[in-house]
DNA sequence: TTCAGATTATTCAAGTCTAAATATTCTGGA
DNA sequence: TCCAGAATATTTAGACTTGAATAATCTGAA
């Protein structure tokens, strides 16, 4: 519902084929959101079914048919209603990289410092590479903002990880258990 | 890989069926994956042609046959590969909301403002689930801790949004374009 | 000019994931 | 006792998602 949302709202404002849409997304949105190509057009395809969307052929050429989309009345209404619905809702996310602290006690508490501290530095490097991006305009230079707090957070809690292992020698109280 | 990192690593802990998996994981793990019961079993199968884990087969009564796994040496093998490498890694998220704020502009500022503070009760009330939740012991401590922490940065950032929104009495700068 | 490699644009097969169906056994209240 | 509904367990059909294949056109350096 969220890819559709986007491609909702990205045809609202301009009709465009699969292509420019993915590019659009990827050079603007990479963000916020790794829709891929091919879920790109099978989502299209599924909201043109939907009736969501109408598209025009344009051939030209030798080429593949560009369909270009854009969205039809109902896909108005169903974009406000996905709209405000999203606005109104928290979806909690899941820490991909958490189960491996599940197990952190299967390690020598040295190397797994040493592991964290690896995690440490991917995070600053992605931190530098938001901080220093061109700045966005509008919404979308909020939710690169929203990443760059989010990452710096995630640092805070990572170092504190990090010094607990360090200080213990060991991964966490036997007696926690 | 992170599903079947679980896995791994809770059978190693003790051998169990599919069934047994799942309960565990959601009564003590729902902080930290949303793994469903038929993903699970469609792991296990999959880890099994991979020769990554064994099981048995237990028939009692009439009862389907309940097939208990246990990891098989490659397969602890797979496992602490996967650790060490979750351990040095970090997989940024996606914030799936983010989606509606792109879109905010289309809706009257004070609806806007509405709904973002339905979003914040739902936020609120799930960190308060979490902190008054029983505790966990060892690492799925750490865990909640995450989880708890995330919301509260999570909330202070959504409420920055909210009074933006509400002091211009519009999303944003049309002149930030 | 020419042709290797980048860009434009879509499709496809295969793999992943979910909701719902299936089927047995347990539990507790009338 | 008896039976409705909860708990125990797995399977399956179909929906979703991905990576790789396909194919035409553009670009620029030799």
């Amino acid at each position: 519902m969220n890819d559709e949302l986007l491609l909702l709202g990205l045809l609202r404002r301009e009709e465009m084929h699969g292509y420019q849409l993915v590019e659009f997304i990827e050079r603007n949105l990479s963000a916020c959101t790794g829709l891929k190509k091919s879920k790109a057009y099978f989502l299209l395809e599924k909201m043109a079914s939907a009736g969501w969307v109408v598209s025009d052929e344009r051939r030209s050429g030798k080429r593949p048919t560009r369909r270009v989309y854009r969205p039809t009345e109902q896909g108005l209404q169903v974009f406000w209603k996905m709209l405000r619905k999203q606005c109104a809702q928290f979806t909690p996310t899941y820490f991909q990289d958490d189960i491996s602290l599940l197990f952190l006690d299967e390690l020598p508490a040295e190397e797994a410092v040493e592991l964290l501290k690896q995690r440490r530095g991917a995070m600053e490097e992605l931190r530098e590479r938001m901080l220093n991006a061109p700045p966005h305009s509008g919404a979308s230079g909020w939710l690169v903002e929203h990443q760059v707090r989010y990452l710096s957070a995630e640092l805070n809690w990572l170092d504190e990880i990090i010094q607990r292992v360090e200080e213990k020698g060991r991964v966490w109280n036997k007696s926690d258990e």
